[in-house]
DNA sequence: CCAGACGTTGTT
DNA sequence: GTCTGG
DNA sequence: CCAGACGTTGTT
DNA sequence: GTCTGG
């Protein structure tokens, strides 16, 4: 799945990708958590009815609109980061954010933990091979409370993983390439059951995975040094013994 | 009909 | 173990 | 996703 | 809001 992932490239950068009207700030994170605000690009024609792409940033952790406000704090704590793609279309939870609040979350690279039973979870960076940035296809909901409150929140899709990332985990976000951004972003026109067929794998070869330094766990942890790839755990346990023959 | 849930991941 | 915070 | 806390009473 | 269970 996708638990927590790295938005390196600036905004105009993004922009220059996938052209939007607006111009947001806001700085690279090497450390995006659950229920951070994140970076979307959505149609805003759904919002404001202008038919042009928006950046804005969301909280992490979809919250549909028809949930009672006591529910939305017991939530937080296990915010809803994921939808799977193969029942987003019949989840109550989801389906209607499917229907008419597509959207995309721009990412360089993503995080995994692979399990272990014996050692530490291991994470490991996951990006494209020429280490370019990348579209995850999400969903957003609008909630308002009888106070006033409002909060947008968002969540990104999962399949199951490609052959090269099965060895380290059995889920991957969809990742749609630069053909299918328009289709997956109209909204209000395009009939979400034709999306259906965009939400697979990634293709095998679009994507290397290396493993990285356990500093990525900590959420304080946030700098660029978080994609750099290190020694796995077990060498490194290895290191310690032979180290301590000495 | 009304009441009550509505999610993912991983693990067992 | 389970919940909260980031 | 992982890390880290997880409690009461009374007193200062 | 919408679906499932009773």
């Amino acid at each position: 799945m996708c638990g927590r992932y790295a938005l390196e490239t600036p905004p105009e950068g993004l922009k220059r990708l996938l052209p939007f009207a607006n111009s947001p700030n806001f700085p690279a994170s090497y450390n995006i958590a659950p229920s951070h605000p994140v970076p979307i690009i959505r149609d805003s024609a759904v919002i404001s009815g202008a038919g042009q792409y928006e950046c804005a940033r969301l909280q992490w952790g979809l919250v549909p609109g028809w949930m009672k406000a006591e529910k939305i704090t017991e939530m937080s704590s296990r915010p809803q980061i994921n939808a799977r793609s193969e029942t987003v279309t019949e989840k109550p939870f989801f389906k209607s954010a499917f229907k008419s609040r597509r959207c995309l979350f721009p990412a360089d690279a993503f995080y995994e933990w692979k399990r272990s039973s014996k050692a530490k979870n291991q994470p490991y960076c996951i990006r494209r091979q020429d280490e370019s940035p990348f579209m995850m296809a999400g969903i957003w909901e609008f909630w308002q409370g009888a106070d006033g409150s409002e909060i947008e929140t968002c969540a990104i899709l999962t399949v199951a993983a490609n052959e090269t990332l099965t060895p380290i985990h059995h889920r991957m976000p969809v990742i749609l390439e630069a053909t299918h951004w328009a289709e997956w972003l109209d909204t209000p026109d395009v009939k979400s059951e034709s999306l259906l067929p965009l939400l697979v794998p990634a293709p095998e070869k679009d994507f290397k995975f290396y493993p990285v330094s356990d500093a990525v766990n900590k959420v304080a942890n946030n700098a660029p040094d978080l994609l750099a790839a290190v020694p796995e755990i077990e060498n490194k346990d290895q290191q310690n013994a032979q180290f301590d023959l000495f």
